[in-house]
DNA sequence: GATTTTTTGATTTACGTACATCAAAATTGG
DNA sequence: CCAATTTTGATGTACGTAAATCAAAAAATC
């Protein structure tokens, strides 16, 4: 059987008020005895039965998911993510509610973050916009004891115990690495679509694609940017025209939002010639695009997979518990139309 | 607040021992009452604290593993994941113990599972052998209230209660689309290094392979399959002699184990051509093989999701819970040389 | 050495559920 | 209607921990 604080508190020789103190950091007992204590617990392998002590405590796990307001379908998806794991808090003691804040606005999220840290919340995910301003605050924040995860986009350099995202740099270099080996031999240019490039997670796409682009690919060359802000009619109008302006392109990268305006831009201007094209995020327009070939390749991050794992996280911080990191590790799904789920 | 046993004795008008007893079906109460228990459980929305209920039985999870006794980096690398598992027993409540049986040998495979039923686990996860007998032991266990669980290979047609595992047709398919565009207009042969047709696994692998390279890419022709035995020495000859007899061959695909012989063939006799390689299963030595451009895409099942995905289904068997579908899926993962862990 | 302060012990209640016991009530059979 | 049976209620203990209270002991202070 596995040790409980009674045993503890015999092999310690000490009461079990005592072991309590010891446990939950309570004041009002001498080094020594402390020590004692702390002995016993790792001699006899003690683990604290976390249920055992929710159960207890009435413990819940307050958490505030922090979204940006924008209109797209990765965000949709997100938020319908949340909604399930809320749906689930009554069996995983969790108590969840999400803030929607202005996108790229470091402001509005700092201003957020202030106000959140004067509540109870054991636990926040939070979709970063990558500003001074933001990693300072969440640094405090941390500091003063509060569990912080990013969820899809980082604040690299920052305190934030965890990111569930995947490595965005990886992607790029992924996304040029297929195009590249699917174009084989021809020769050409790469038209890259972005949302845009104020945004982290879409300049590190970019960087990643082309610095893989540099080093292997010589014979491609890549257009400048478009962004198309994530709105698929911009993207459309943006594509549709460089594909109408330069016969020469041979591939496309779509690596943000607004597939849509893609799509439907390759339907009407590409029937003709063979274009090669990659594009982020599995929703129900890249899914039918895949399948009727009009896009060959689609990067995708598991926008539940990264839900769930905030909150493990998040959770397993709030009690000081350790994580396990292959599990919280999200991966960058590569679908082709043939390993769809 | 959540609604406790009491609320719901208040709530019908009944005794807590009445709730108990409708709670965990045990004998002794009249229809109608049982029914007025349930409406008030419905209505107030009654979930059983499944934490509260496991410390109040003192339950344990003890879970049985059984694994074919093969000697390759897959089989070692799920021990491995099982005995990370078993470290985590205490703050899962989980009792891991595996098994052994000989590979491809249903007769043992049957008599391992008919001594397990005598005995007392409340799951059971096994690497399935695809065989009638098999199918028909689990399903008699099934219908005995035994969770089961299929991990790597399935037993398709069977009542088992899921599959943590691929879908090894898809992921045949997978390969043959990433080698065919790979190999772009480039026309010639295709060498397929297998473990042994006798494994459904490997079978469906090959199947899915086989479609696909038939459907789309009729220039590329497939050589009569390789057995390698998951052998590396075996597989080394057969790959090494296929090299040397075919100079037509553009292309491999390495369905099973034994990828450690293969690489060391296409180092010794390759080192001219350029081949495009495709191998399945992310070890050290494939990993190593993919950085050095041996082999051009690896595709991937994670050991330790699922093993973590069979421990999780078990738990929520034995509990009546449901599971979260889209965090038990397996997926097909496909790494390049850009996006590996 | 007496007093104050700190540390420790002993004990109790609580969390939400499981399970057992025994008595009381309701139902059924004759 | 009485007896036998089934159903229900009342109550208590247990699981492992948290948290509180109050008394007792030890240590520190003067």
């Amino acid at each position: 059987m596995r040790p409980t604080v009674h045993d503890i508190a015999a092999a310690a020789g000490v009461s079990l008020a005592t072991v309590d103190r010891v446990l939950n950091r309570r004041p009002g007992v001498r080094h020594v005895t402390r020590e004692k204590v702390e002995t016993a617990i790792r001699e006899l392998g003690y683990i604290r039965d976390v249920a055992a002590a929710n159960l207890a405590k009435g413990r819940t796990y307050p958490l505030v998911f922090i979204l940006p307001a924008s209109d797209n379908s990765f965000m949709h998806g997100l938020n319908g993510e949340i909604r399930q794991a809320i749906l689930r808090s009554a069996a995983e003691r969790t108590d969840i509610c999400t803030i929607e804040v202005p996108a790229f606005d470091p402001a509005a999220l700092v201003a957020v973050l202030e106000e959140l840290s004067q509540g109870k919340p054991c636990g926040v995910a939070m979709v970063a916009t990558d500003a001074p301003e933001v990693r300072a605050t969440v640094d405090r924040l941390v500091h003063a004891g509060f569990p912080i995860v990013t969820l899809v986009s980082d604040l690299t350099g920052s305190l934030r115990h965890h990111y569930a995202g995947v490595d965005n740099i990886a992607a790029g270099r992924t996304a040029a690495r297929l195009l590249g080996r699917f174009l084989g031999p021809r020769k050409g240019e790469i038209a890259v679509l972005a949302g845009s490039m104020l945004v982290r997670d879409h300049r590190e796409r970019l960087e990643g694609f082309t610095a893989v682009m540099a080093e292997e690919f010589p014979d491609l060359a890549i257009l400048p940017v478009l962004e198309g802000r994530d709105d698929p009619e911009i993207a459309h109008m943006l594509v549709a025209d460089a594909l109408a302006r330069n016969a020469g392109i041979v591939g496309v990268y779509s690596l943000g939002a607004g597939n849509r305006g893609l799509i439907r831009a390759l339907k009407e201007k590409a029937v003709d010639r063979t274009l090669t094209v990659i594009a982020h995020e599995l929703t129900t327009h890249t899914r039918a695009a895949l399948i009727d070939n009009t896009i060959d390749a689609i990067l995708n991050q598991d926008a539940g997979h990264e839900v769930r794992s905030a909150i493990r996280v998040l959770k397993a911080k709030a009690d000081g518990l350790p994580m396990i990191d292959a599990q919280e590790r999200i991966r960058l799904d590569i679908f082709l139309k043939d390993n769809l789920p």
